[in-house]
DNA sequence: TACCCCATGTAATCAGTTACATGATTAT
DNA sequence: ATAATCATGTAACTGATTACATGGGGTA
């Protein structure tokens, strides 16, 4: 009878790539809420945003449709959350699924795309301030992958996902230092904006 | 009171990146929610997503707050809209703000992450996938570039979004080539899993 | 022991996607 | 003239962010 219930569950309940994370985290122990946003803010938070309500709403979500269970509620009514079959069923199934296209949002570039409105001297502030972000962010995925592997602990796949973050912000910090170049030296309409 | 009214409506609307970009597409010439949705993807849909539901919804939202002007119907009621005063005070105002950190989602990357759930031949055969997306993006960026540059019509502001497209892609080639090294190599537990 | 700060969770709002409806145009 | 197709817009749903509420543990 149980079977019964969490197979419709597995047909019915449509994991998302966020869900399927916690599912994910949840294979190797046990969490409530709040462990897991620090463990997937550290593990993948920097190529997949995610907040407390997120978190919050997807556990209850999966706890009605059988994916967890909650354990008993201690202080401040935390509630340690276990992956049952049925989750591990379907978090199989998602892993199975091809993952889909990524998404860029990139605020920044938004402005440069409409540079012609925006004073050169204003944009160039910007460019620094976000590149000293993106050296630290360099500097810390470095740190990481050398911490990682000195310590035995290393993932190789999370020390893979780490190696991208090297390879994009250098990607980045590589484009930044040309911008001035490619904006000053180009063909086409003058800059300057009169609203 | 005309002049009350829009001031107001500066100081209340919170415009979105999206609906910033409109009222930028709407600086150059009056535009339909359609003809909206073709530029906005033509011209920044490399970086930043958009939907025909979004362009309609913020254009209604401008409308209502005097951001923009619908002008009379036309068939199947598509109606121009034209930016107002306060629309492009509105936008100047966005345009002196610094931009935020960037958004990145990229589900493969989520899925590398748990690649001790994935088998192996799986993973290598969607990156193949992507591989050849990530190919193909390059090539256009590429031509975009290159007819852009034969014709006068080159804005280099648009010209330095294609240069970080081109960078960008270049930047996840390169990983995808090392990915299996990185994978197979490294120090820590199998990769086997059993659920 | 009273206060403050942080841990933890919830609710309200906003943005983004998917699915639907319908009126023109074009081709046969 | 009819059917097929595409342009155009709307509505329903799902996901994400922001703002709020509250309870405990530590420190003056």
């Amino acid at each position: 009878m149980a079977c019964q219930v969490w197979e419709m569950a597995v047909a019915t309940f449509r994991l998302n790539p966020t869900a399927a994370s916690l599912l994910g985290f949840l294979h190797e122990r046990p969490l409530t809420g709040w462990e897991l946003v620090r463990v997937a803010l550290e593990r993948i938070g920097d190529f997949w945003s995610l907040t407390r309500s997120q978190v919050y709403r997807e556990l209850a979500a999966m706890e009605q449709a059988g994916l967890v269970e909650a354990g008993p509620t201690g202080p401040r009514q935390r509630r340690p959350y276990t992956i049952t079959a049925a989750g591990r069923e379907t978090f199989a199934a998602w892993a199975g699924a091809e993952p889909g296209p990524e998404a860029i949002r990139f605020p920044l570039l938004l402005m440069v795309a409409f540079g012609r409105h925006v004073p050169a001297e204003r944009l160039a502030g910007w460019l620094r301030n976000h590149r000293a972000d993106h050296a630290a962010r360099l500097d810390r995925y470095r740190g990481e992958i050398r911490s990682m592997e000195e310590s035995g602990a290393a993932d190789r796949f999370v020390l893979a996902t780490l190696g991208f973050g090297v390879t994009y912000e250098q990607a980045v910090l590589d484009w930044f230092e040309r911008l001035p170049t490619l904006i000053s030296s180009g063909a086409g309409p003058p800059s300057s904006d009169r609203d």
